[in-house]
DNA sequence: ATAACTTAGTGTAAATAATACACGAACTAA
DNA sequence: TTAGTTCGTGTATTATTTACACTAAGTTAT
């Protein structure tokens, strides 16, 4: 176990917990470990904050390092500071966010990890250091930011079904919604362009087609409105 | 300006963000800095994060040094981490907040901090580094933990009439509440326990005075009800 | 004594939001 | 033509939220 030379002040990390929506599945991206500790382990993507680097620089830094996945809008979500949570000694990690579409990304490992997945979020190996509790938080938190605030605009293709939007938010909060409550409740919102467009090629009733209307979805929250599902 | 020799890591401190309520009032501890940077100036209390130290026992131990308090409950508020707040060079902080009687504790200030002082917290002095945008950040996420869980526990004498609690719901939220709509809602939650005492020496009509159900409250919160106000 | 003042305490009606629930329409595949 | 699948729609019931005004019980001043 290297790195246990003296060291006046606990070490800085980020951790980055990236869901991926695909299709009615809830996936989590993760890296297998290339070196100690927990070398062969999979992990959250995520490393040591370096000097004159902001916080939210530095989770994109490895998030793009580990996995190649950049440009996204990531979301504080906690920060960790068990006294065990990493065998070299006391690192205090703070941890990011986002729900992005997995299929937006080719995955390239490099720089610590032999290899970057995505994993069903309820099928996830054991983690590495103590990112399984990382992610539940950020589990929690995920749907805690639902309920008050519509997400989907980078999640779903531009043209969508109403049953696509339903089907995600099902994903997210781990629960049914009735489909007429749910289609009243996001019509009312009035952030959805219907456009009079159907989907093709479905072996049954085609579905209508609409755009988020992302003008009157700022304005609204930029009002002081909040949404609620 | 000392502390400006090579590191290689951002340093990592604490701050704590404690709001007072006393008697419809909104109060903010801060103290005055004793030394450089900012030396004069009203800050929050916190700092350096030692190593082998938890970061909830650094806000305690920063806490108790430079103002007196001790035996809160802190809760984690968000972690700043922007390159120039500190003009000694890149740290970061993990900002933790509470709600508390200022007539609980006495303030004593020491270790590096010439005073330490309660503010209203519509009056506060300038603050040093960022501490103005994390009291901001604090004040907002005050609000909105008070929407879904009720307070009060610590902040109202043991009996109490429900104006008194009601004023308290005002000065957090700073709006004005329905005295009967307030009273329907408080006491539907049922974690009160009306006393049939009444306050004394009032130049009015007396209240009557209520008590928190401890219990009741434990009961609700654990089996996963969420009280709204 | 009584009048003036202050805060306590109470109920209802209206509006809004949440929930539960079933069937015909449109299309494809066999 | 039939079977199978998903789409799309409305209403009644219940719960929640909001708005709103007067009498009761004490103290103080005259």
């Amino acid at each position: 176990m290297p790195y246990t030379y003296a060291y006046p002040r606990p070490a800085l990390t980020v951790d980055c917990i990236l869901f991926g929506y695909d299709e009615g599945d809830l996936k989590l991206l993760l890296v297998e470990r290339g070196s100690e500790p927990f070398k062969g382990r999979w992990a959250l993507p995520g490393g040591f904050v370096q000097r004159n680097e902001t916080l939210g620089d530095a989770a994109l830094r490895e998030l793009a390092e580990e996995t190649g996945v950049g440009k996204v809008y990531l979301e504080q979500l906690y920060t960790f500071g068990d006294l065990d949570r990493d065998p070299r000694g006391h690192t205090v990690s703070v941890a990011y966010f986002a729900l992005v579409r997995p299929d937006g990304f080719t995955l390239q490992a490099s720089t610590d990890a032999a290899a970057a997945k995505w994993f069903l979020l309820r099928k996830t190996p054991p983690l590495a250091f103590d990112h399984k509790k990382i992610v539940e938080t950020a589990v929690e938190r995920l749907k805690g930011k639902v309920r008050y605030q519509p997400i989907g605009f980078e999640l779903l293709p531009k043209k969508f079904t109403l049953s696509q939007l339903q089907q995600l938010y099902e994903a997210v909060l781990e629960t049914e919604i009735d489909k007429r409550n749910f289609r009243k409740k996001i019509l009312s919102m009035s952030i959805l362009k219907p456009l009079g467009e159907y989907e093709a090629g479905a072996a049954n009733r085609p579905a209508q087609l609409y755009q988020f209307d992302r003008k009157k979805y700022d304005a609204a929250t930029k009002s002081g409105f909040l949404f609620e599902l």
